[in-house]
DNA sequence: CATCAGGGCCCTG
DNA sequence: CAGGGCCCTGAT
């Protein structure tokens, strides 16, 4: 375990509005172990060029009378031992930027979204908010390997396992999270190791993925730069990833606010409530009516009412989700 | 106890 | 393009 002492510091503006909360937290998404987040604020820990960093974030642009608009602000503090030059500095800053979407333009659907008769106010509630998300590339990969054909329980376990096994834990500002392993760390491992750690025939896939990465066959900022479609089918290519995985990567990662492509039958199942409060409903039909209702914004759309219940759910209990989600 | 279906994906035919 | 198999776990 490695502790880490407290280091720079610096302000990021987003594109206003913002939402800190919904940006940063995500209660639909399972504790993976690598950040934290109470209201207000957020920890990670991230990698940049080869020094593992802690990272606090704080929301300082709360508005203290909802008369009052206040320019959103970020003040980021970073946990290092070793000195964090200005290019290092800069590299985080982009980071940040790209992967929590700050620069995020959301006029024209937030425009769309006040006139929205049934979501209305479950947008305006998370008004700013982002799909964005905390880890690089090749981390997110392997927690999309690790959600496959899995319960949340079992998920959890699967990369806790592996995180203690190949991760480093991190200990700054009073948390103590992990950072996640390097692809060519997996190098020394095998397969059957893998497999050892519980996580059946996913090693197979996280054995794929670590060595192109390592390898250097997947270039992340190519990707982001990339249109859609395309950095969707070279995702596609990668084994171990498939059209839900490339979703996750696409929407979260990627900002890609349209891509409301594949439904997983469990999500099928939420929506079809949601929308129709309906037991059951074609996935076609949801993905055509939601498609037609939000067009270049069906994934944005349904990922706020989607964060909503479950947000809604840490408060109230709603037993038809409950049955669904099957922790 | 046994059997089976998952918060997918790959591979085969 | 449909469907079987895959690791494991919890439900029945």
């Amino acid at each position: 375990m490695r502790v880490l002492r407290k280091n720079r510091s610096f302000i990021l503006i987003p594109a206003a509005p913002f939402h800190f909360d919904g940006t940063f937290h995500k209660p639909s998404h399972f504790p993976a172990g690598m950040d934290d987040w109470q209201p207000g604020v957020y920890w990670q820990t991230i990698r940049i060029r080869s020094k593992l960093i802690g990272l606090r974030i704080e929301d300082c642009g709360r508005r203290r009378s909802p008369k009052l608009k206040v320019t959103p602000k970020l003040k980021v503090t970073t946990f290092c031992n070793r000195r964090l030059d200005d290019s290092e500095i800069g590299r985080l800053r982009d980071e940040l930027r790209w992967r929590f979407d700050l620069d995020a333009d959301l006029r024209d659907f937030n425009r769309r979204a006040a006139r929205d008769h049934r979501f209305g106010p479950v947008f305006r509630k998370w008004l700013g908010m982002r799909a964005s998300n905390a880890y690089d590339l090749y981390g997110l990969l392997i927690v999309g390997v690790v959600l496959q054909n899995a319960t949340v329980r079992r998920t959890v376990q699967m990369m806790k396992s592996l995180l203690e096994a190949f991760g480093t834990r991190l200990r700054f500002d009073g948390k103590e999270l992990f950072a996640i392993w390097l692809p060519a760390d997996l190098e020394r491992v095998s397969e059957r190791q893998l497999r050892a750690m519980r996580i059946g025939y996913r090693a197979k896939s996280i054995k794929r993925l670590s060595t192109d990465f390592a390898d250097g066959k997947i270039d992340e900022h190519a990707l982001r730069s990339m249109g859609k479609q395309d950095a969707r089918d070279e995702l596609m290519k990668l084994y171990g990833v498939g059209p839900e995985t490339a979703r996750i990567v696409m929407a979260d990662a990627f900002h890609d606010y349209g891509a409301f492509d594949h439904i997983a039958p469990w999500q099928q199942k939420i929506y079809s409530r949601l929308f129709y409060n309906r037991a059951m409903v074609p996935a076609k039909r949801i993905r055509d009516d939601i498609r037609a209702q939000y067009g270049e914004y069906a994934m944005l759309a349904v990922g706020y009412i989607w964060e909503d219940i479950f947000w809604n759910r840490t408060t109230e209990r709603i037993p038809w989700l409950e049955k669904e989600i099957r922790l």
